[in-house]
DNA sequence: GACGGGATCGCCGGGATAATTA
DNA sequence: TCTAATTATCCCGGCGATCCCG
């Protein structure tokens, strides 16, 4: 199989073989691991639109929850990015769909500071991690559980895992 | 971070430049970068090593203060860099993991000079005596005690014992 | 980059609370 | 006007690094 265009990186051993042991058939590359389990489209397919089979959806979510990788953060805006980082990458599709809700002058979330920067005054917006997105941070903690709390039921999620997520903020 | 074993994969262009897109800062390697983002739902992610053995742990430590070591040197700078080279030898392995906390802007720990004064202007670094590792000098006294009440958090030390130490600074 | 140590003070990020608007 | 929702000012605590002092 002739090589597309390949870089070289460096990983360290324990990495090396987390990777490795992820693998899902004889000969698979390392990109094509790594791309899974990061959850990037496979090279070429277009952003297909299908929402994640409804049993998967929130998987990723609960890891995070169960993993006490929230908890390991020291304030809310870090678990407010961590939060939304995972929801993306759980299902890039419906986080876009979901991604339009906004306050009654700001918008939350969009593809560019600027285009959050020019919907209000001082709305501090950070990128997410992991995803083309950017948000607004400028908020107490009382709006972020909000935000996450719209943006979740936006994108299908069950009540329960809701209420969970957004109390963990 | 220090030279652990390195292995080297291929990945495609595009997923390069994706994670290269997400280095958090100067210099972060591969491996870093990839397991940040990993982090987030790779399941078997225990959350960071066991500590060594509670009984053995301390050790070295507790002999410095009870010996008075410390006492002995005059300046703070002189008891921080003493303690971070008995907390190394105590152990590496901890010490390598709990090291990569950091300030605002700064990096603390790095395995060379460079590393710091790349992160911050006139940071003084100084190298840990009988480590690989340096650290960042330039700070009050409070933030001394504040970074070595980090590490041996992240170490895995006892509150009494961590308490003590800084203190003794 | 060469005096070293480190207190002091300026700056910044987090986010509660005050202000504003529907 | 009164209340509820939303905005964004602004205070506080933490961090950086200049600059003073021995």
């Amino acid at each position: 199989m002739p090589e597309k265009m390949m870089k070289t990186i460096e990983v360290d051993e324990e990495l090396y073989r987390y990777i490795a042991s992820n693998t899902r058939h004889i000969g698979e590359s390392a990109s094509d691991i790594l791309r899974r389990l990061l959850k990037l489209e496979s090279q070429k397919t277009e952003p297909s639109a299908e929402p994640a089979p409804a049993g998967v959806q929130g998987e990723g979510v609960r890891r995070m929850l169960d993993a006490g990788t929230l908890a390991a953060q020291d304030s809310a805006i870090e678990r407010f990015m961590t939060i939304l980082s995972v929801l993306y990458r759980d299902n890039p599709a419906a986080f876009a769909q979901a991604s339009d809700i906004k306050g009654r002058k700001r918008i939350y979330f969009a593809d560019s500071e600027a285009a959050l920067l020019a919907a209000g005054n001082t709305t501090k917006p950070r990128a997410i991690d992991g995803s083309p997105y950017w948000v607004i941070t400028n908020t107490n903690t009382g709006r972020k559980r909000n935000i996450v709390t719209q943006l979740m039921a936006a994108m299908g999620y069950a009540h329960g895992l809701i209420e969970r997520v957004s109390q963990s903020i």
